[in-house]
DNA sequence: CTTGACCTTTTATTTAACTCTAAGGTTTAT
DNA sequence: ATAAACCTTAGAGTTAAATAAAAGGTCAAG
């Protein structure tokens, strides 16, 4: 048996966070000592174990809900139930790589197009293309002069 | 002149988040109508674009209030400071993306392994991943029989 | 026997970016 | 003139997952 602390410490959590799970449903310790007390045997740990596998894998603690109360009554579900599950999350989580992936080009395409160097932002490449359209963006190759190795090479590059 | 439902209507905002902005510093009205509607011009219908695209290229509002201050006095900073505020954005979308992708193959791991068929979940590798460790991941190959398509597909190509 | 670490509870705060509600004033069209 | 559509304000609610704070009880060591 276990008190919070040590199932805590155990487990790399706080103390918070197991009170919380428990407030969530996620997690309740199976006794309580005379002083009231949470103790927690070995199947609760496995029990938060499994949650914090989940919860590595991606799945928000709502969802971990669900896996779990497949996981207590397994005979009464189908793989393709818990299938469901991953692959409803692996397309959200695709679905965020792609919102992100578009970011990462964007913010590429400002990065590269600015010589990033001790010059005026009069000219910046980077503010002039959210003044007008991120998708054509002007290497500021002649608006300020200087020979800047970044610069030079980012933006012969651009043509 | 625009009023707030024009504004709104033309770069596919609500109201409130126009109010919400003005709350927030990110963008007031230039004016008042005598019976106190916000009256907007176009530099700020312009400033409410530079504000969209920056949220599109990912931006947070706190970061934009930043490009704002620095769009309103380019003469006072130079390319390195803007080019900096997109290269932490850069990097922190980067680091997103890589816990992404971990969740993302760790799923598809969990997704792979498993039958999806309408069999007990009683031998799910997904929960039984789950229940040990998801690295070590046992296809539920022998556990139930049938000749399920995805199931076969999956699982014999993992030896 | 007291100090400090640990435990209890309830309630509030955090972050981000809205979104909604209530209660009421204004404008426009018919 | 009246109904619909629009505007105003202040303030509360939403989501996720904790995290903190306040006020107090318990336990082991010295």
């Amino acid at each position: 048996m276990y008190r919070i602390g040590e199932l805590a410490k155990q487990c790399e959590v706080r103390t918070d966070t197991l009170r919380f799970y428990e407030k969530h449903g996620l997690l309740a310790p199976s006794s309580r000592s005379d002083s009231g007390y949470r103790l927690y045997n070995e199947k609760d740990a496995e029990r938060l174990r499994f949650i914090l596998r989940a919860k590595a894998v991606g799945f928000t603690l709502a969802e971990i809900i669900e896996l779990l109360s497949i996981e207590l009554d397994k005979s009464n579900w189908a793989c393709a139930d818990v299938k469901g599950l991953v692959d409803v999350k692996l397309t959200q989580v695709n679905e965020k790589i792609s919102e992100l992936n578009y970011f990462q080009v964007s913010l590429k395409r400002l990065s590269d197009a600015c010589c990033g160097g001790a010059e005026s932002a009069e000219h910046c490449s980077i503010l002039e293309a959210l003044e007008s359209n991120t998708d054509n963006i002007k290497c500021e190759n002649n608006a300020h002069q200087h020979d800047e190795l970044q610069y030079t090479k980012n933006c012969q590059s651009k043509g």
